[in-house]
DNA sequence: ACACGGATGGCACTCAGTGCGCTTCCAACG
DNA sequence: CGTTGGAAGCGCACTGAGTGCCATCCGTGT
């Protein structure tokens, strides 16, 4: 593996030490530097830009990402995929909550670093769409599905993720990902192997559910899971 | 309304000649107030950053997308409201075919505008979840529907909008983008006014589901999309 | 000991963006 | 008609991010 560069790492330590005991624009590059303890010209070489500090390993999930999707056959199903490809993502989030819940403070508040996390995100999105670029392709309006899947998966990915940030990491990331995953599962692709919802394993219990024909799918969907005593 | 500053135009013309002449990054403020012959100071007093001058127009788009959602009662479907509030955005580039054309020959190039893009296409995706969040209050898993449609509503318009781009603005971007948004309101919401399945009208056409709990839930979707004809 | 290559530091430079004070112009008001 | 007050524009100096270039340091192989 990468060996590991101690500069990089205390470059990382330093910057937030003064982002959030000053605030990220209060906070210049020679100042970091300082407290590191090393040459201004070294920050450059190691993050191309301010910005790049703030997540520093995301170029590493990007990569694994692009790997976990290019190493994949037909035996998984597309929509499945792109989800446990997201979860790639929650992952590195999980690997380190007090640090995650940190920076997502520092983004909330900082219009240029949400910009910043914006084009992180879309990369993510691009890496999903192109996956399912290549599952699609010959079927009809297959880039189109393509795109629009890949953006319902990282904004229920998002949703999930920012919802476990908010509560600085106490609740189940894991199970609210799943839950959203769930969601655009049920909307496009056929459903997730093991189902989030509990199984009762009585034979004799049965559940009717009676809809109109025009009901839009998720009305359907949602009749059932409340049916089945869901939430 | 507001009167016509003839500077703004002026800057954003001189900007555009310089960009498409010699590059984005290889023309300074100075080049392009030089050629507006006007003060380096009133640049910046008619866009806050050099990214501002490539997209002129979206924040007023963006205004009169939030006046079109902040006027909508509870008449309009929620879903199709939002498609309308992207078409808002459609009418928007279709004003001025050929200016979007070079734009979007100049931010799929350049990095910088690419990102500053994404923090556009970020506020009316925002506002489109704002108003869904809005609609959706009090149902289960609200917000979460509200971003994912959100985003999908997005992603369809965005890919429609790139195709109708890339045709240099030959190909007909009303109905790209009504397709490409129907395929979402099938997926989401209501069918659209045209559904793209037909709608039986017997209001005595019902289905009937009958499922045995512990049956995983994929199975159950799949009765019930065999038992509308879909697929 | 010496040569070499990678990692680092130092320095000067460009350019985006900001704060401030000055001029200019125009319009309302006496 | 003259004054005044505010908005629009201009000039200038300054900060800070990012880059190119070259000198230096250090470990390694010969």
């Amino acid at each position: 593996m990468s060996s590991k560069p101690p500069m990089r790492d205390a470059l990382v330590a330093a910057a937030f030490q003064l982002f959030l005991e000053r605030g990220y624009e209060q906070t210049t590059i020679d100042d970091i530097v300082a407290l590191a303890g090393v040459g201004r010209r070294s920050f450059f070489r190691y993050f191309p830009s301010k910005e790049d500090v703030v997540f520093p390993d995301h170029e590493r999930c990007l990569a694994d990402m692009t790997a976990f999707l290019s190493v994949s056959g037909d035996e998984h199903e597309p929509v499945q995929r792109v989800c446990d490809a997201a979860r790639l993502v929650l992952r590195m989030y999980n690997e380190n909550p007090t640090f995650s819940v940190q920076r997502y403070r520092l983004t909330k508040k900082v219009p240029g670093l949400r910009a910043y996390e914006l084009s992180v995100v879309w990369r993510y999105e691009r890496a999903l769409a192109a996956y399912l670029r290549g599952r699609f392709a010959g079927r009809r309006d297959g880039t189109l599905q393509a795109d629009v899947i890949a953006a319902a998966v990282v904004a229920a990915h998002n949703n999930a993720l920012r919802s476990w940030l908010r509560s600085d990491g106490q609740r189940d990331a894991g199970a609210e990902v799943d839950h959203a995953l769930g969601y655009v599962q049920t909307a496009f692709g056929h459903p997730p192997a093991q189902p989030a919802v509990e199984q009762r394993q009585d034979p004799e219990d049965v559940v009717v559910v009676v809809s109109r024909r025009g009901a839009p799918m998720w009305r359907v969907v949602q009749e059932i899971e409340a049916a089945f005593g869901r939430d």
